[in-house]
DNA sequence: GGAGATATGACGAAGATCGTACTATTCAAT
DNA sequence: ATTGAATAGTACGATCTTCGTCATATCTCC
């Protein structure tokens, strides 16, 4: 197989560079004081993972359970997050949001759909499935 | 022009997150302390823009100049910046990088590069122009 | 000259991450 | 049953980062 050209890592650096510059500050609507970005990681792994364990949550963002604990800590407080002892394991606690975490993960999901619709508008409706296609195979590509 | 589906949607979006959580722990090869995000995008900038002062670093990197003034700090002392007086503005200050911070940058760029190679890899020849291309038109395209 | 703008840094407050140490509980193997 | 190791979670403190406020020096423009 050819190696991508010299041109076409360049162009991709760039693009990715100007890309993560652009989409950092993408965020204010909702609560006072805005969540820092590994709160709401782990408010939107407890929404897809509900009832898991402060340790799945460290496991899958790749932080100490330490970091994850203050991360509960911090959304508990705020009334986002619910610490449920669960039956079975008197060690574990079971994360589930609260009705205002689903609120607050509600809107967190819609302003990301609304960044990936906007860049997707972008591009011609056949170069939409294509794009969505190649990002795809890139990143679930195992070698 | 017709909006993108649903499906494109949830798919660009689990894509990009994976890809996030994928990719952010990807380095550890350099100095025995790594350095933090904002140190290394402040030399990055430098290497591109030699002679800028932290006014022109601040705005670039949308942080506080007290922060790009910490930054230049810690890369001062590790010997990998240096804050030259300038002739014209002498409130000024140029920012360049010393013999070990071009070495340290180009490390940075290499390792980027392997990175970027790696993902247009998993691409025939012909997809690689095309998610170049459109990827640049995501990015760039002004609205 | 002088008022206001600009470039930079010093200093301290607030917050985030993480290593260490600790408690409580469960498991495993005798 | 007992006991030693493993596991789930957290409290605490050290360290680092970011940023707001303030201070200083310099420049610009009248």
């Amino acid at each position: 197989m050819t190696e991508p050209t010299d041109d076409q890592l360049a162009k991709l650096g760039a693009a990715f560079e100007t890309f993560a510059r652009r989409y950092k500050l993408a965020e204010s609507a909702g609560p006072e004081r805005p969540l820092n970005e590994l709160d709401k990681q782990t408010l939107l792994f407890v929404a897809n993972h509900p009832g898991c364990g402060p340790t799945d949550v460290a496991r899958f963002l790749g932080v100490a359970t330490t970091t994850v604990s203050s991360a509960t800590d911090r959304l508990a407080k705020r009334g986002l997050l619910a610490r449920d002892r669960v039956e079975g394991d008197r060690r574990a606690v079971a994360l589930r949001l609260t009705g205002d975490g689903e609120t607050l993960v509600a809107e967190l999901t819609a302003a990301y759909r609304a960044m990936y619709r906007m860049m997707l508008s972008r591009l011609s409706p056949t170069e939409r499935d294509a794009f969505v296609g190649m990002i795809t195979k890139i990143v679930y590509h195992e070698d």
